[in-house]
DNA sequence: CAGCTGCGTGCTAACGTTAGCATTGCTGGA
DNA sequence: TCCAGCAATGCTAACGTTAGCACGCAGCTG
């Protein structure tokens, strides 16, 4: 079938006594190529233009056909679907994009899928994005810079039509001139060179609201474990515990920050060991990311360590076992689903309309506190203030 | 800057004396196209041509020069380097693949990045592929064979480089097509149609060595809560559960098997919650799926049922509350994260050498069972067999 | 001094698709 | 009868990059 067609190639002089032109011998016969030499069964990617000499027809024709267009004929609009459909036919995207079209993918750059956070943002992303035709391409930097610049080098090459990131504490110069130059949203963290397109919780308000319940039921020593100072989010989070523990009213040695790699779990179960085991150990401690979160648990579960008795606790997000561990974990719930198909919105939008009005500044609620059971006054044997 | 390269394209007429053709008017003349026209300001994406005119070179000089050719003397390279850096020129890798290059991106095809099973594999895959320069595309189906089919199609039009999938129960014939002109491997379900490139576990393995658990412990009343049988990893799994039964010498009316959606972790809570108050109720229970599992804690922790007292639970998968629920969970641990390397790998490989010697069926071993808590003999009062 | 060699570079075509313009054949009105 | 107008389709260039071939020049040998 398809030799049939490709020697259909040779044998077509369309035209050719009509047009009278003096060295016709170079009209209306297509160069042959070096693909046309193709060996009979060797694997082969369908064009318009195999369709096109199939059916006898110009390239124009098949391509206005497929997309439709209103100057082909119903009929030959139904032939050229038909061959299209038979022959296994599948447009190329490269080649439309070098036609000035844009790429229908978008990147989501996250330092880990396997964060929970992230993966229901890259799973509510695809979704909304599947509707418009839009596929999703997923680079994780790792929270490394380098490893950001990389993907964003890649990602610029194959001229992706948008970009969502989550950015690195402080991303290399080149980084920020590769984004400049695609439709972008910060998501989450938010860096100043990166623009002011940005989407995220008020960490600020999460962190104050869920220290202030602990202060409010009599915690004296606290402790605050979270993610660098570095990082917007660390920031913004310790800010607001710290605020907390002002407005309640306690001293500032009343707090006390460990701050880390927030997505490391190990992190998390040693620092809590070390917590437990310092003189004046805290009597609440509330956390400031989910991988953290994961960590202290763990070891808190290991040891035994009684919560709220001993320990008051109060976990970043809300994981399927937070609810079933010990007394149930109160954790700052963060509306992520919203977040990510506000994301989503927002991109599409600014995808299919001219980048006229980019309305600067976007952040959606903290979030709630979820109360369970893992806090509760301080015990009489902690005595406040003991030093 | 820009300006003044672009300016330069009309007042550079190279050898215009030297080459002594007769209608030189239209040698060494660029014509102008529509992109010379671009209002100064607009963003302009920059290209080869750009470069070369720059310096006042030939595209072709500009690509070698990038391409680190020998033939391009150092001199020259180091301008083009210098120029391309400053400019901000990123390659267009559409345009690369037009000239027959394949594109560095390969795709998972999965039912659900929140399913840490998958986000797992997908990190995996990502870290692996970014050492060869590859990107990850992410398709979810959602365990849909008409989004699976979506996906395929976009993923063709684009022109990836390999699909690593996990396929629905029973993908759509053009979707067999589809997969049937790229390099692709299917991941823990296998659909013979899709061809024998395969990576998983031994599913049947893994729920013999799980059920064998519980029967050794005595239990006669032994339930399965899995996956339809429709799906080649669920046909596998209960087939498992129904040979470990029978190889424990119980009659075939000990096993009962409860099928249903794997990706829902509600229709674990609800099925979990009508096997306990149904009559003849089983004293263990075996988990095919990790959302079933956390459905299954889930609703096992709120009723607050007795665990191994009452009855006795074997999960799936191992989630990082796993170890904290309850006594902590006996449950089935898989090799994702070996799995996940190995399926890199091979994709890698057959990627860079010809399609040679594409040894079919691959499998790795089927896991080990993770003892904690959660399985002990069952109850006195849960009296054997008194049907 | 002619011819050869090799180095460095330029020209051109090709990849698959699409948009603008040209061309053909036909119908209907002047 | 002839041409305007229309419907349907063809031709061509363009997108950005790369590979093959051609070309000019310098240095060398005979």
């Amino acid at each position: 079938m398809l030799t049939l067609a490709r020697s259909c190639r040779q044998t077509c002089f369309p035209a050719l006594s009509t047009t009278e032109r003096d060295e016709s011998a170079n009209v209306g016969i297509r160069k042959v190529t070096a693909r046309d030499q193709s060996v009979e069964g060797t694997p082969y990617v369908i064009t318009t233009r195999d369709i096109a000499d199939r059916l006898g027809v110009s390239v124009s024709t098949v391509g206005r056909a497929l997309a439709d267009d209103p100057r082909i004929s119903e009929e030959t609009k139904f032939r050229v679907r038909q061959a299209a459909s038979e022959m296994g036919y599948v447009g190329n995207r490269a080649a439309r994009m070098m036609r000035g079209a844009s790429s229908n993918v978008v990147a989501l750059v996250i330092p880990d899928i396997r964060n929970s956070f992230y993966s229901t943002i890259a799973h509510e992303l695809s979704k909304n994005m599947e509707a418009e035709g839009f596929q999703l391409m997923l680079s994780e930097t790792d929270d490394d810079r380098t490893a950001e610049l990389r993907h964003l080098r890649e990602l610029s090459a194959n001229r992706v039509a948008g970009i969502i990131i989550v950015p690195t504490a402080r991303p290399h110069g080149e980084s920020v001139k590769l984004l400049r130059a695609v439709p972008h949203l910060q998501l989450l963290r938010r860096h100043p060179s990166l623009g002011s397109q940005w989407f995220g919780v008020d960490d600020h308000e999460a962190l104050r609201r869920a220290t202030a319940h602990l202060v409010a039921q009599g915690h004296t020593r606290v402790a605050y474990l979270g993610g660098p100072e570095e990082l917007p989010t660390g920031a913004e989070r310790l800010r607001g515990f710290r605020d907390a523990l002002r407005e309640g009213g306690l001293p500032d040695d009343a707090g006390r920050a460990e701050l880390g790699p927030p997505s490391s779990v190990d992190h998390g179960r040693e620092t809590v060991r070390r917590l437990l085991t310092s003189k004046d150990a805290p009597t609440a401690l509330v956390l400031g990311s989910i991988q953290l979160t994961l960590g202290v648990l763990e070891e808190l579960s290991r040891q035994g360590v009684k919560v709220p008795g001993e320990l008051s606790v109060v976990g970043f997000g809300d994981e399927p076992g937070f609810s079933w561990w010990g007394p149930g974990l109160t954790t700052i719930g963060l509306p992520i689903q919203e977040m990510a198909t506000g994301c989503a919105l927002w991109l599409m939008r600014r995808l299919k309309t001219k980048p006229s009005h980019d309305g600067p500044y976007t952040s959606v609620s903290p979030g709630s506190l979820i109360l369970r059971g893992s806090t509760a006054p301080p015990d009489g044997r902690a005595a406040p203030r003991s030093s």
